[in-house]
DNA sequence: TATGAATGAGAGTTCATTCAT
DNA sequence: GATGAATGAACTCTCATTCAT
């Protein structure tokens, strides 16, 4: 993940790979099909990685599951920095949406989903638009922390999003 | 600068390149010193026609100069797809930060400092946090519909934001 | 054809066949789609030539058509001694036989059913079977004389088959 | 032999080979030193079974001597077809040749001179070339049907050289 | 100045061979 | 002795770049 992030799907090189990964190009092709399918490997487990945070932090009371969301992702992010930083320069490379298929769109679909009856609950009118408006926030807010870790007050931004959603839901 | 974001910089061909221009890769060669020289060029000229559409949003009245920003913002990656992608694209990758100087990085900062200004005239306390909410909510909607130019409801999340950021005003 | 032959298809390297021919790699794909197909065209050049000579004997009258052909063919593989060594080595490969399709046995099927006719004309009674065991030993007199052109008397083995088929003639 | 002859030499990969022997690389290695020495046992043990069934042919009558040999090649072909596919893919390969030493050749010299023999008995004046005459016959026939093995009329052409023989010898 | 055929380094991938288990 | 995962050289094919025309 980390040289197709740096590089781009088709500017790396697969000796680079293995040579990173300490292995020969052989073992590599033991494992993996193709070029590609180390692309989606790499991919599935960031996907898993997220639903799992997702999940634990909708095991919490309703009334405070938007607020733990919130700071679950961000800390996801902080936590797995290098990771996500990867992530999000993949997700923009046409040949790797080619070779992730709909796995991407699916996996942002389900988090709307999620998001969406969420705010149902809160009762928000039209609920799937707010919970665009709100992943939007949240993961331009985790990429930008990405973008520049040192510089940018996370902390401060993410409780202002949850001090704006209780305005919000209150002003409804 | 079409090219380059439908398939990726190293995915695509000069020759590719130099057909869809109606030219030969002779041509091109006499004009760009190499493949990266075009992309270069491509982005430069993209860029200064993203700059004049931001200019002319902030020239409108105080009042409504929050929204036109946002429908600004919104209708410039819709014109502009191609050139935002890529930009989504690029500036996650330290190869292409690197060929494009620190074009990219003194984007953003301009950005979030004509937002401060912006809230700090509405009369928000925080009004640099409240400018990096408001840029992370922009900015991650404009990515997502990049992501999914055909399926993003994107009128939608832009009325939504505006609205929001009616209702947090009065809320202060 | 050469390179084909000396080693196999599947032996020989693209960049031996390009060395030998003295182009590089890239010319050589200009031409051809790839492998299979320069050796699909060498094996038309090979086809072509054949024919050629047969059409010339068979423009001969009736009466000496036979002797002329068989004599037509000796003289044809002593000519192009170099070409034919090569065909003949070809003709066994399976790669060959699959990149070839049924070209191999349509063009055998053809020299079948001209000396089918023209047997038949001398009166054989199962003039199909005839010309199976003609071809047989007019390919195996050339193919042998392929294998040991110095020490090989193919003129007195041409006689003798003529001979052979002038005795068989008569005796029917 | 079978998967040699099915694919070429180059074209079949030693996993294939130690696979359809259900066995390990791992042993095939410690039997034979490489996939060279690999083809030449194949070729070896291939060649006694051929050897047997000639000497078997030689042991019949002076009368039905060449009838039964003619019949004995054809059958030969026909039950080791894969031997004989590489055997005469083999002769025209330098390659083959060398890693094969001059077995091959000597083959035919034996045959030859076994025919030579034979033809002398029957009172033929310029044996040898009529030996090599009928050998292009036999050779040529068997090439023919290894060749097509599925539509080539073997047996109907075994017949017709029997036949041709008993004319011509009646003939003289 | 424009062309596009030619170049050849380097890409993804395979597979004979080895060797720790 | 047997296994099969690992190695890495070498394969086919592509394409940025050059240069004779």
């Amino acid at each position: 993940m980390a040289c197709f992030a740096e590089l781009g799907f088709a500017a790396v090189t697969v000796r680079e790979i293995a040579g990173r990964a300490e292995l020969s190009t052989g073992v590599l092709y033991r494992h993996f099909a193709n070029k590609e399918a180390l692309l989606r490997a790499a991919f599935e487990q960031s996907m898993a990685e997220v639903r799992a945070t997702f999940a634990e932090a909708m095991a919490t009371s309703a009334e405070l599951r938007l607020s733990v969301l919130v700071r679950a992702a961000a800390n996801t992010v902080r936590r797995h920095l290098a990771f996500w930083q990867l992530s999000y320069a993949a997700r923009h490379q046409p040949a790797v949406i080619a070779a992730l298929g709909g796995a991407l769109t699916a996996w942002t679909g389900e988090i709307v989903a999620v998001l969406t009856t969420l705010l149902r609950d809160t009762g928000a009118c039209d609920a799937e638009t707010e919970a665009r408006a709100l992943f939007a926030q949240i993961d331009g807010m985790c990429e930008h922390y990405a973008l520049a870790p040192h510089s940018y007050p996370l902390d401060a931004v993410v409780e202002r999003v949850i001090a704006q959603r209780a305005l919000l839901s209150r002003a409804i």
